[in-house]
RNA sequence: GGAGGGAUGCGAGAGUGGCCGAAUCGGACGGUCUCGAAAACCGUUGUGCCCCCUGGGUACCGUGGGUUCGAAUCCCACUCCCUCCGCCA
């Protein structure tokens, strides 16, 4: 969340910033108004405490100078104070809890170098991969939902079959490749970051600290029995490793990754993007994650879009990135790059990797801080991440990039170790060949 | 699932009704000493809120309730951790 004190101190500058996301400035000054309440309503309780320590200790006071009658009179004042004080207590306990729900509410503040727009037709694009566009084959333009079945890698009937529609089944050299992707770009990480492997089911103060929870609660999967919820990115519970903790400068940049599965009810998608791999409700994905002071974020946030970058390059996928606009990034972002492919089957373009800059805003929700070199008071960290990367789209990219003239599919060389050493996944013997469109 | 023990400041850990925002040790920071360092000694060292803001006040001892004039301390519920038993990939 943002900062209540900067709020205070300068509604005007938040009002602006938070209008380049489409938040109403009269949201400000409602909070404004709530906190100032909230403050009156502490202070009173904090008053009437006071008082009723102050006449409780004279109780004592009196009971042990034999002053019996005085004592009884003290006490029955006390008494009365109490009353009031656990009326003012309820008071300014509700007003902070609503001072804190609208703030849970509030998205970041954008970065100010990030691009002003309404949505995703705002987005700049910053960069794309090779300089001058590939020419694609006839061969290379069929979607990866008809090679998946073609090859026998993917079966999205039967997916549906155990789970419903938009949960992939991954078959024979499918499943393997998906696995290889992910040990492919955890070793390429390795030397940098340490590796995580977190429980999927998280709490909700958990999901509260990245900003998943409240606001978005439609769009993940919850078990009610246990009060559980499936995670959308290994993002969540790595913020929350160091909750409520303090770090030592020394020891940051804290970096992390983990290949997770990620879970999104993608409620308010219905009917677009349906087909094969587009879209999905469970996608296995290398996150990267950092804890770091303010001044280290610009070179992290940097250094893991490269990462993700470089990935693809091995890859050999054509990609575009794109600088995200004020008014189309994550709640809980500064800044976000979000990292683009190209599937010529499918003809689109596919967001396979979203690097963000949350500043204090998961920090401030999950306290976390840590303790300056210089001796000063705790301050809180920065968090970034990123998708390192997203692997059932990079399987429909790959796939369709790869498809040759007689239907078999050739994978990147950078594959190679991790697919003892095959890298053509050929045509099952007595397939009927597709006609080449 | 059953039985028992526990949760206190940066860490360890004392505190069983008022004199406790909290002993002690450790860490960190500052100082004395030193050519420098170590050792030793001295000092400082949680967070939020409020105010008449070089200072003062107040709240916070896992979370939420309760008892009491008064709760870190007593009672209840919950969460988490530890030990033992049961079950189990």
């Amino acid at each position: 969340m943002i900062d209540i004190r900067q709020v205070r101190k300068d509604s005007d500058a938040v009002k602006r910033a938070l209008a380049r996301r489409g938040i109403d400035p009269s949201e400000v000054d409602r909070l404004v108004e709530l906190d100032r309440r909230a403050r009156a309503a502490t202070g009173t309780r904090d008053e009437l405490r006071s008082s009723v320590k102050a006449l409780s200790r004279q109780v004592g006071e009196a009971r042990r100078a034999g002053q019996t009658e005085e004592a009884q009179a003290l006490s029955e004042r006390s008494r009365a104070l109490g009353d009031e004080e656990r009326t003012a207590h309820l008071l300014a306990d509700e007003a902070r809890d609503v001072v804190r729900r609208t703030l849970l509410y509030l998205p970041n503040l954008p970065a100010g170098d990030a691009p002003d727009g309404r949505g995703p037709e705002d987005n700049v694009i910053t960069r794309t991969w090779p300089d001058s566009p590939p020419s694609y084959s006839a061969s290379q333009r069929v979607p990866h939902w008809e090679i998946g079945i073609a090859l026998g890698l993917l079966d999205m009937e039967r997916g549906a079959k155990l789970s419903g529609s938009m949960f992939p089944l991954y078959r024979g050299f499918g499943a393997r490749l998906l696995r290889a992707l992910t040990t492919f770009a955890l070793d390429r990480h390795a030397t940098a970051f340490e590796e995580i492997r977190p429980p999927s089911l998280v709490l909700t103060d958990t999901m509260v600290s990245t900003g998943h929870l409240p606001k978005f609660e439609e769009e993940a999967y919850h078990l009610e029995r246990d009060d559980l919820w499936a995670i959308p990115t290994a993002e969540v519970p790595l913020t929350s490793m160091w909750r409520g903790d303090i770090l030592d400068e020394s020891e940051l940049p804290v970096r992390l990754m983990a290949a997770t599965a990620c879970f999104r009810r993608e409620s308010g998608a219905a009917g677009r993007d349906t087909r094969g791999l587009l879209r999905v409700h469970e996608f296995d994905k290398v996150e990267l994650f950092a804890y770091v002071t303010p001044d280290q974020a610009p070179e992290v946030l940097h250094e893991l879009v490269d990462r993700a970058e470089s990935l693809l390059r091995e890859l050999g996928l054509q990609y575009r990135v794109l600088d995200l606009c004020a008014g189309d990034m994550g709640n809980a972002a500064a800044r976000t790059f979000d990292l683009e492919v190209y599937a010529p089957g499918a003809d689109q373009w596919l967001e396979v990797s979203s690097v963000s800059w949350c500043s204090d805003y998961q920090a401030r929700r999950a306290n976390i801080r840590y303790r300056p070199a210089s001796g000063s008071g705790p301050v809180f960290v920065h968090t970034l991440n990123g998708s390192a990367l997203a692997w059932a789209r990079i399987w429909a990219a790959l796939v369709e990039t790869g498809r040759r003239a007689d239907g078999s599919v050739e994978l990147p060389e950078a594959l190679a170790p991790y697919l003892r050493g095959e890298t053509v996944i050929p045509v099952p013997q007595g397939a009927v060949r597709r006609e080449e469109r």
